[in-house]
DNA sequence: ATCTCAATGTCATCCTGGTGTCATTACGTA
DNA sequence: TACGTAATGACACCAGGATGACATTGAGAT
């Protein structure tokens, strides 16, 4: 269960050395200097924890908090920061951080913190999963794109499930069938697997013809967009 | 949202200042003097959060920490010490403690950390709900909306605090099933969920035909409005 | 005991939309 | 070109949930 965490601060110094340490105990590290370009990732990669500055130059940790919140209530922030003033404290807290450390912090706090914000936070890859805009939260059996909700069937959400769960592996044809319909009601082996593709699509692609997320095989089967 | 607090700490001093100060934040307090007491107390009372010195006369507050977490898993526990020693917070967070307050503090900071627990504990064990106009009140077993009283039936109740108390997240047939007749007494397999649903929904929802708090996820179950 | 009423469970029916089939078209490759 | 496979659109059917009516149960009251 490798960790990835993203780290938005703007002094360099301090980048470096968390980077090397938390590597050194076995989490991927990605650095952002400024809120611009934290952004950008926090959107292209699911991170699975971040460590916000709260002085950044381009925009201030409480209200970039409360941003993200919206978008991804479920990851999970640390925030970190010079002052130490208790007010900021509670702001950053009521703002939904998950936890605040102050600067300077000893790292083996900061990683033990960490480790109970992640192991709060559950719901990462067997719960939630997300690839580029398209999010499953299967505890509540929502799919939606960016943040507008896609109303699935049943075998469409199955379907996708599976698919996602082994994204950007080839779903044989064949597993798909014995996925959909274990105890085999199909008899006349028609097309109901393209047709249940092409529903999907429809419902979660931009350009269903011009498929995004479910890449067609010719002959084997379907392989999602890792 | 009245949240009960129980502190265990043997330093009188601190116990009177704590419930005075969380009192006034509209906490309900009880307090213990040892682990002996704060035991039972425990035990006997369903409180929201534990407020747990490290150090007590009868006890290591590590230990009892992770006692507590066998038999208690969702209840939140906020570590209370004079050590500030960063080898003990580490201690404190991996043994299950959900956060960890070093003395002294200033008690706006542990209500801020208080009210940030809370907010991440599951709201499995709360005893009023809200949602929108709707209110369940399980402490005097009353479920209204806006301010007027709806009489529910046992089976309507248990059905409505199950799903509330998992609002967001789907509950299947089968484990509403399992909830209301504990394992027996259904044979033929009828659409007794079904009907219950229509009952409490006829009685919470403006428009019992377009369901605003309990939707339908075919071939699931049902989920309610977060 | 019986009566009454509310709570609960069963059943028949309706109806929507989920699912499977098929004919046709489009695409890629030998 | 022809051939095989996938995409597409149209459509028929049927499963599962909603609904209404009714049967059964059980607790109080008389």
């Amino acid at each position: 269960m490798n960790h990835s965490i993203l780290i938005i601060d703007d002094d360099t110094d301090i980048l470096k050395v968390l980077k090397a340490n938390l590597e050194l105990h076995g989490f991927g590290v990605i650095t952002a200097e400024s809120w611009m370009t934290g952004r950008d990732i926090l959107a292209a990669l699911n991170q699975d924890l971040l460590l916000l500055d709260v002085m950044l130059p381009d925009g201030d940790g409480f209200d970039i908090c409360r941003t993200i919140r919206k978008e991804r209530p479920l990851l999970p922030i640390i925030m970190l920061t010079a002052k130490d003033k208790i007010s900021d404290k509670i702001i950053g807290l009521d703002g939904g951080a998950d936890d605040y450390v102050v600067k300077p912090f000893e790292t083996l706090e900061l990683i033990a913190r960490i480790k109970a914000c992640l192991r709060r936070s559950k719901p990462t890859d067997e719960e939630l999963t997300a690839v580029g805009d398209l999010t499953i939260d299967k505890k509540r059996r929502i799919v939606s794109i960016k943040t507008r909700e896609i109303g699935l069937t049943p075998k469409e959400y199955e379907l996708l499930c599976f698919l996602a769960a082994h994204r950007g592996e080839v779903a044989h044809r064949e597993d798909i069938k014995k996925l959909l319909w274990k105890e085999h009601k199909i008899y006349s082996w028609s097309r109901v697997i393209d047709v249940h593709i092409r529903h999907l699509r429809q419902k979660i692609e931009a350009d269903p013809s011009e498929p995004y997320f479910i890449i067609t095989i010719p002959g084997v089967g379907y392989r999602f967009r890792e």
